[in-house]
DNA sequence: TGACAATAATTGTCTAGGCAAATAATAATT
DNA sequence: AATTATTATTTGCCTAGACAATTATTGTCA
């Protein structure tokens, strides 16, 4: 069972966890469900992608190039949703492993402009079968309903903290 | 739909991710859904948490140590599955403000014995109805059937992750 | 036009975790 | 008992993100 709360606005608000109950740091917490979650699926998606001399934070921002979603330091930054200070350092890792460049704008002169070398288009084609095992075997015994609850779950949990923000 | 596939087992494996299909980096992928919502609980508890002098992972050791789960160095590692070189810079971090005090044992003088200070048990009493409040507000939206499929979920996604991580 | 605001990128400083190496102490084995 | 293996902790070096301050450029507007 799980308590009910008259919010000001009339409005009924389920309460998960309430008042004093613990939660973080607990497995019983959503909160840490996810931060394990997350943690875990990183680390053996990094595990795998070692091979390819790259990370799974590494991996994002070269989809993103390629699939032509950013092509500037700051579009990349948003479509990720990082500090654009963290998409500088991202981008420097991944231009001394050859597989971005990066070349301030003529139009704009604020701008730079990144692109995928040739490596980094050649590495962008090999790497989704690999993720793609990663992801099947960390949903091995989910029916397929239950996948899209699970998604649907997730993008319903990040967009009620996104509105969060926006508020304050 | 969803391929199938037979593996030398003769079992039939689902794959929800298809050989060159694109994944992490997009918002169908499971594995970038849990990076996102995992970035977005960490900032909004930090934010909350900032009031007082804590970050969330701060709280998970503190956590831990309050509920006599652990009380050594490696005992918290352990715990809460990071690193021992990690751990002891959390402890440095948590001491230095005073929540945490550290004393090489006696009988075994490798271990060094973690004690919450009386700072540090005040701030454990307080924390609790801030993070519920930040969970339950994620949580907006969800039924009590569905608050436990996603934990249901979770969980089953972390077990079979952590199971890879044995077979190497 | 000239002052002011907004945007793009970078850099510095912090927290945080991973891996590896080093040290010290205890446990196990031969 | 002496050697070896295991365990606990710390430290160094790396990636990675957050926040703040700085610089350069562009846009706005009075």
């Amino acid at each position: 069972m799980v308590a009910q709360r008259k919010k000001s606005t009339g409005k009924d608000i389920t309460e998960f966890y309430a008042g004093d109950a613990v939660a973080l740091g607990d497995d019983q917490s959503v909160g840490y469900l996810i931060k394990l979650a997350n943690q875990v699926v990183m680390r053996n998606l990094d595990a795998e992608l070692q091979h390819f001399d790259l990370t799974a934070p590494q991996w994002v921002p070269l989809l993103v190039l390629s699939k032509g979603r950013a092509d500037t330091v700051a579009g990349c930054a948003r479509k990720i949703d990082v500090d654009t200070g963290a998409m500088t350092r991202m981008l420097d890792r991944l231009e001394a492993k050859g597989f971005v460049s990066r070349n301030r704008s003529d139009e704009d002169r604020r701008v730079v402009r990144v692109e995928l070398t040739k490596a980094g288009h050649e590495i962008v084609k090999l790497i989704p079968p690999t993720i793609c095992s990663v992801l099947n075997s960390h949903l091995r015994g989910f029916s397929e309903q239950e996948f899209e609850t699970f998604k649907d779950l997730l993008r319903r949990f990040l967009a009620n903290g996104a509105a969060d923000m926006e508020e304050t």
